[in-house]
DNA sequence: CATTGCGTTCAATCCGTATTGAACATAATA
DNA sequence: TATTATGTTCAATACGGATTGAACGCAATG
């Protein structure tokens, strides 16, 4: 597959976003893929993308996917021609807000769930579960004052 | 080395603690060993941290210097002895914006500096760069939004 | 000064997960 | 219906980073 070749800043960028989502653990081609589509003035196919970031198929499709999951890109409708196009979403609070979401607002949702399980598994006579109880209720505090943060109006408005 | 036997209810913490830690991105042990920590009324030593999670000396000793090092453990004195004992530092706002700033922190910080280098890269005359320069004002404006945030008393104030 | 107990280091290994690519599914076109 | 152009899936693989454990350094003790 015949590569493409790119601005030079652009592929600083492509580096780097990569880089950047790779150590964030969400993979190195979305954030390549994203960079990519973030500084193309057109729609891109994602033969494009294969052949801008040397990816397979399959990444490409994936990739794409994910990011659309998120918002990150959107598909866009080329008249004439059937290939899927896509390009990027540049809201970055929404997107920051739906990888969050995904993330970590997942992980608190069951953290709760798993709050009351622990607490359950207590023996209601159980002498030296004092101190565990402590501990649970300790957590539990912190966890109200991490929600009440989320709802917080200015934390929402950064992630609208 | 012989086992540990642990409470039910301490023991799927130290499970879930490490499988959260894990999926952030911070190694399973770290999770592991603050778990073990947070719901031990005593000190406990790095021969503790090894029979308890079956984990090796290197990986005691590398995991409970990395909670160190983000305040998450500390090291107690215990008079009579000359092993190191840890305890877990309970304040979760601490700790979490301790490994912001280790991980987090550190990115946006070079983003800033990548964003100027990146604008130098553009020559002057540079006709079909407009569409770049945009995208990276755009960056900025954000970066900018991000920044005041994170100075927001509120934010501060939880992450204290 | 030899020995013992403890903590640290780091090269080797292991393991999870990101990525590939061939096979498949689907839809448009001839 | 056959063919061509596209997108998707998923088992196999590659890769990076987490984990191990033997070797080492150091300090206390006899």
């Amino acid at each position: 597959m015949t590569p493409v070749e790119l601005h030079p800043v652009v592929k600083r960028f492509i580096e780097d976003g990569g880089a950047l989502s790779q150590s964030l653990g969400l993979g190195r081609v979305v954030g390549q893929i994203y960079a990519f589509l973030y500084f193309s003035d057109v729609p891109r196919a994602l033969g494009d993308l294969q052949r801008a970031l040397r990816i397979s198929k399959g990444g490409a499709s994936m990739g794409v996917r994910q990011l659309e999951q998120w918002g990150a890109a959107r598909k866009v409708w080329v008249p004439g021609d059937r290939k899927d196009y896509y390009e990027a979403n540049d809201w970055f609070g929404r997107i920051l807000k739906s990888v969050l979401m995904d993330t970590m607002a997942k992980k608190m949702a069951d953290g709760t769930a798993f709050l009351d399980a622990a607490e359950a598994m207590l023996k209601p006579g159980d002498e030296n579960a004092a101190f565990i109880r402590e501990r649970i209720a300790h957590m539990r505090e912190f966890q109200g004052k991490a929600a009440k943060l989320w709802k917080n109006p200015l934390l929402q408005g950064f992630l609208k």
